[in-house]
DNA sequence: CCGGGTCGATTGACTGGTCAATCAGCCAGT
DNA sequence: ACTGGCTGATTGACCAGTCAATCGACCCGG
């Protein structure tokens, strides 16, 4: 059997903790249940992570580096304002339609926490409104859009408005098939561009 | 002293909360945290409500149900879908102008937390999406609005775009002057309405 | 080829601390 | 003296994090 599986225990149990923590949230489940739910003893848990937050933070960490990279790359590779935009909606849409249980952590227990476990990763998600934003501002720039509103007020409107959509995904207000998902893209890229074009 | 001050401690119990939540954090505040706070003894908080969350409960309601009925009578009087549109975000504006604290603690402990809390109101709070895509509806049927988004796409789209804003200031993401409040307000709108706008 | 030694991975019973909620009674006003 | 708003010490449950013990892969010397 050679060195057999390695089991790699520790991405078991991140694994794990996602799906536990789509289905009841945070605050609500004790770290046997992550133990459980990996099919590991209760210590190793700790054996791996220094805390229960340690856990929330590397899947959060993990993922959001990923969506800051790929908005600035969609800004460096990008043609216009417009298509760049585009992208990042697209990105984000499509995070959620790969794997909306980690999306549904990322976006419930960190993002929309802000006040709680968000905080520490504040400086972060300001990064990505800030990467958005300067998008803004170079469409403007180039007068693509117009300059009478603050880049930063419309990427957050932007971000806003598709984090909002995910949400109706997480807790069912809204439909969720393939058309809907590019429905949605479309409509935030065009209602933001639209309105952000010069009168 | 005649009667005296009624003193009517719930209201006074229910207005430290709201500062208490807004400070730490609805998880982070102990029931005695609340009653310092309103300067009370600890069991007088049980005589007025069943439990800490019937506190949230209650302040969530009694301002939630505000906001409905702005939605409904806005659509009621207004002229034009956009002008509903206009009156809807400016009253989401103007409550967090009008009492930060407040809407600090609806958005961040309730509306956005609808894995935990907010899972109990999420009848309410779909209601509110539903009462904005019913205005984006009847404009698409007088031909203001293009009608191939739907409607309770446009409307998450806008009230997620609103309510980021309002995490915005909330978390002192972006400046919150009155001249940013009118700003964010007109952004909203404009973009949200002009993307909708048939082609 | 075997005994035994090392060390990291793994186990799960246990502890300490935290709080929500209870409840037995106090006292001011009538 | 009775009633009901009011008090705050107490209790009971819960759970994150600790730790001492076991396991098992691998190595080395005889």
């Amino acid at each position: 059997m050679a060195k057999a599986p390695p089991a790699d225990k520790r991405r078991q149990i991140l694994d794990a903790a996602v799906r536990v923590f789509a289905r009841q949230g945070f605050h609500a489940t004790r770290v046997s249940d992550i133990a459980d739910e990996a099919g590991v003893a209760y210590g190793l848990v700790y054996h791996y992570f220094r805390s229960k937050d340690e856990v929330l933070n590397e899947l959060f960490v993990e993922r959001w580096s990923l969506l800051l990279a790929a908005i600035e790359e969609t800004d460096r590779e990008g043609e216009t304002p417009r298509d760049k935009l585009a992208a990042v909606a697209s990105f984000i849409v499509d995070s959620y339609r790969h794997d909306p249980e980690l999306m549904k952590v990322i976006i419930v227990e960190v993002t929309r926490a802000a006040n709680s476990f968000g905080r520490t990763h504040l400086p972060e998600i300001r990064q990505a409104y800030q990467s958005i934003a300067k998008i803004v501002e170079d469409g403007q720039r180039a007068g693509a859009f117009r300059d009478d509103v603050a880049p930063l007020f419309a990427s957050m409107s932007f971000y806003g408005a598709i984090e909002q959509l995910l949400s109706g995904w997480i807790f069912d207000l809204i439909p969720a098939s393939d058309g809907d998902f590019e429905q949605a893209k479309e409509l935030v890229v065009t209602t933001i561009c639209d309105g952000l074009e010069p009168r």
